[in-house]
DNA sequence: TAATTTACAACAACCGTTTGCATAACATTT
DNA sequence: AAATGTTATGCAAACGGTTGTTGTAAATTA
């Protein structure tokens, strides 16, 4: 009983024409009489004929999907983002699949090569924590398969970047803290491997400087995002004498974890230490004490972005000659205040 | 320069021989010399053969791809599940298409023909919270796409399903608030058209009876698991006379958001009210006050068996004819209690 | 040496759709 | 009536790979 799925050949044959002809009423073709054109849609809407999408994408190398790789969805952060690129690829008549790297540099090369072998017509990606090496990336020129970065970008020229002005962030967060009378501020940083650790640290020197206060160095602790990494560089930076009274968390996991440690550790939020950190998560609105301010990165305007530009590059494809010129976004955020 | 990719017929021309030869070359075929062999392996080293995946899914009608649909990956639980599926997907060479409904009916069924449109393998779905017409599902069956719920599965005999139960924990619940010395207590309930809905509310009574108090259904609320309507849920809950000590919650996201009132309400959380609530959310721990106790719904756990099955169902399509056995997995879950 | 088997490789069809080109039938112009 | 133009349709190739069947030369056997 199972009647196969209606294809071209079958209406072709049973209207005693050739495929062709069924394509061309299909697609409104102006060499086609009106009478067959009629006569082929009828049929075609009675066998509930639909397209073999798989047999067109072949035939036109392309498949209307793109990847998107990020560290993990457990991060509101991320969970925006592919929300922002999911919208704007809908509204293109793209489906995305994903792959989270969870921050392994390994499965991040794995996910990019099964996404290059299921031809996905482009990539969006926000790298894990230690990549360092984007050969896996910057090799997907050679398949014709553009690659946008987002968030966690490479310090790489000639790619496609969305990224935070995590240096003005900065900025705002260091002098909101010097303005609440901190003067001895930590930051708990990220991985060295990421651009924006760098970024961190630049802006925290150029605001000392401005303020004309310390620059100690010993006060800015790399970590790399773990709970454990987390205490550890707390333990450092209570050490320093004199302590400091507030700190720069990478981000708000980071800085909850922190703050739960400091706890522990008998101290009072934002009393004894304060806490500022990125990304500005709705979950702390039900703590008691959050952070005292967070630095918005827009996430979904991040992912929507990436996403757009993607679009733009898969839409010029066509006639464009691969002119080389490469987008590179910076987008602002602000700080969000939650403690007066 | 831009050296076009290498196909088959490539090495075939280069070799000189016919494009079968190469085809089987490659594949280790018996029939092809040892000889013949070598050289085509070797020169598709040099051009750096990759078969052309979309030539192949064309022939063998199959895509290697799965489609995962859910309400939204800003849920905790969510982006659980699809970290189960993907890994599960990734071991059995799939790669996994996302698309979240945002709770909508409408954008369900879109990404659905999207999805079918996309020919994918098969999907795996949990229903937005007011699906309850599943012919844009049940259809897919005559396309030969295999379809697994979890955990918003719809109340329906003849598909495939894995779901936590509900009925058990619910008891688990409230048999440890009633263990407290809790008498009256209310629930804050999922709109009717989910299946946990109805099975909390007879998990329930069947509590209250065995327990010998007294069934009052004004204090089994339903709402869409927004902040207002959660809002009004607690307002009613809360004037009835005499008021409940201990509420029950139908996820930690509707419970922070009736703690976060009940605070606004001067209401003591713990003491005045206690709350109890499903999933389990890794966020509660850094509350000051958390629900007193979480029914552990393992998110990871029913995506990976979602996913298993069907791949369980993709692997055996081939030779079995539709031997029309539906799987059908509940698992169980734990109290888990965060307050002693 | 002739007959038969074995080993290797080519041929051709096919998956579903699109598209350049050819062609047939008919209408129009000169 | 011949030449040209229109209109509607068919043919065939192509996208890249797989596979059943067939062909052929070499190796084995009688």
């Amino acid at each position: 009983m199972k009647n196969k799925v209606a294809t071209i050949k079958e209406i072709a044959k049973q209207l005693n024409i050739s495929p062709s002809s069924v394509s061309r009423a299909l697609h409104d073709h102006p060499s086609i009489g009106l009478r067959t054109k009629m006569r082929v849609q009828e049929l075609a809407q009675q066998l509930n004929y639909e397209p073999n999408k798989i047999a067109i994408f072949f035939k036109q190398r392309k498949t209307f999907a793109i990847g998107v790789v990020l560290p993990n969805l457990k991060e509101q952060f991320f969970s925006n983002a592919i929300s922002g690129i999911e919208d704007v690829a809908i509204k293109n008549k793209y489906n995305v699949f994903i792959g989270q790297s969870h921050d392994d540099v390994e499965r991040e090369m794995q996910i990019i090569t099964a996404m290059k072998e299921q031809r996905v017509d482009g990539i969006i990606i926000s790298l894990a924590k230690h990549t360092k090496n984007y050969d896996h990336l910057t090799a997907l020129n050679k398949y014709d398969i553009p690659v946008v970065f987002f968030d966690r970008v490479p310090p790489l020229k000639n790619v496609n970047r969305v990224y935070y002005n995590m240096v003005e962030g900065t900025k705002q967060a260091l002098e909101f803290l010097i303005a609440k009378g901190h003067r001895r501020i930590g930051v708990i940083n990220g991985p060295d491997e990421m651009k924006s650790s760098k970024e961190r640290t630049d802006a925290y020197k150029e605001v000392m400087i401005k303020q004309r206060l310390k620059i100690d160095m010993s006060l800015v602790v790399s970590t790399d995002l773990t709970v454990e990494s987390t205490r550890v560089a707390l333990d450092e930076l209570l050490s320093a004498k004199p302590r400091p009274t507030a700190i720069l968390a990478i981000n708000d996991y980071v800085a909850l974890d922190a703050m739960q440690y400091a706890k522990k550790l008998k101290l009072k939020i934002n009393k004894d230490i304060c806490f500022v950190s990125y990304a500005n998560l709705p979950i702390t609105s039900f703590l008691l004490n959050p952070p005292m301010a967070s630095v918005e990165q827009h996430p979904y305007l991040q992912g929507s972005k990436a996403a757009e530009i993607l679009m733009d590059i898969l839409n010029d494809q066509k006639d464009e000659k691969d002119g080389d010129n490469y987008r590179d976004i910076m987008l602002s955020g602000d700080l969000i205040i939650h403690t007066k």
